[in-house]
DNA sequence: CCTACCGATCGGTAGG
DNA sequence: CCTACCGATCGGTAGG
């Protein structure tokens, strides 16, 4: 039990060292002092650097899956799903900002098969969004040109949100999520009517 | 002369490096092999591994602040400005494809005093963006709850296209740019009657 | 969790 | 642009 929570220490400090150095620059020995231990006597916890990165980027994209799957899951229009699944990638953002910002920039740095397998689970993230703006295109409650570009311009701002959110800031992430839904639904040219 | 040219080409490899690899994880020695030669020879055409990365961001840098600076000098409204600035960043991404993404992903690597001056001018090219929708919303022009946040999301995504465009792909960069617009301006949402 | 240590590799220099 | 090489540091293992 004391082994699973300094291992959960271990990956933490992890997590922050990777956020703010990087993966690659980061070294175990570096990480063992901010534990306050040698470096050799992490890997009593851990088989390797890379299982650290590992368990980071597949936690994360699981949490992006599961927040996606609660938002559609619920009855609805296009443009409630659509709110909704911001509302969640904003929570999942917002309440793992570490591991998150680590995903984000380091996932290029895991080994196959896991950087095949994360690849892939990013591609099948976006293809949910994808497939959520056309049906709502479809439908007729979306207008834009290219789907492909107004997902990625989407999920790109979204996932900046962990580059510059901050937890004793002003804005809640319920708030940043009503802002999200605003500008992309609405825009930000002050219109004449449905303004 | 033909030292010139190898320094470019040596800048123009390590970049395409960096922005595979990342900075940390490329070694001169993977460097000097994609070039043909030692790496202990490189040394003749450059200073240091960081000086690379170096010229790569602040030339990038500057990139953009021109690129802003055309934007805003020719007259308009907030909006025309706005549309301006937009195309302009689209075009120093999209013609400096590699180079902007290392300058967007590697410059925590910078070491001081290069890393707070990197810092500052995007602090500052964040600001010209701030400011620019400050005043279109002083004018009436705009409409929105947060300017931080709406100018992070706009800087976000345009930042993205790095990651996605593809100088193959079917989108030009003009197309790229009104694609962008569309939905910041009057988002995604068909609506009844300014649409 | 430590000491002691491994082979590999790092960025970079000397001298030509 | 090369050979030869430097000290430092890397991720990780053996053995306790």
């Amino acid at each position: 039990m004391s082994l699973v929570n300094r291992k959960e220490q271990i990956e933490q400090t992890a997590t922050r060292l990777f956020k703010t150095q990087g993966f690659a620059a980061t070294s175990m020995r570096t990480l063992a002092q901010s534990l306050g231990m040698e470096a050799a006597s992490i890997y009593a916890h851990i088989r390797s650097k890379e299982e650290i990165l590992q368990k980071v980027c597949f936690r994360l994209a699981n949490d992006f899956f599961t927040g996606f799957q609660n938002a559609v899951s619920q009855p609805g229009t296009s443009t409630d799903q659509l709110q909704a699944a911001i509302v969640e990638h904003v929570r999942v953002i917002t309440t793992n900002l570490e591991a998150a910002t680590v995903f984000q920039t380091e996932w290029r740095h895991l080994s196959e098969p896991y950087l095949g397998q994360i690849i892939k689970l990013q591609t099948e993230y976006e293809a949910k969004f994808r497939d959520l703006l056309k049906t709502g295109k479809a439908k007729g409650e979306f207008k834009f040109n290219d789907v492909h570009l107004t997902t990625r311009v989407l999920l790109a701002s979204l996932n900046g949100i962990a580059q510059w959110y901050n937890p004793d800031g002003i804005l809640t992430p319920t708030e940043i999520a009503t802002n999200f839904n605003s500008i992309f639904l609405h825009g930000i040219v002050k219109g004449k009517i449905s303004n």
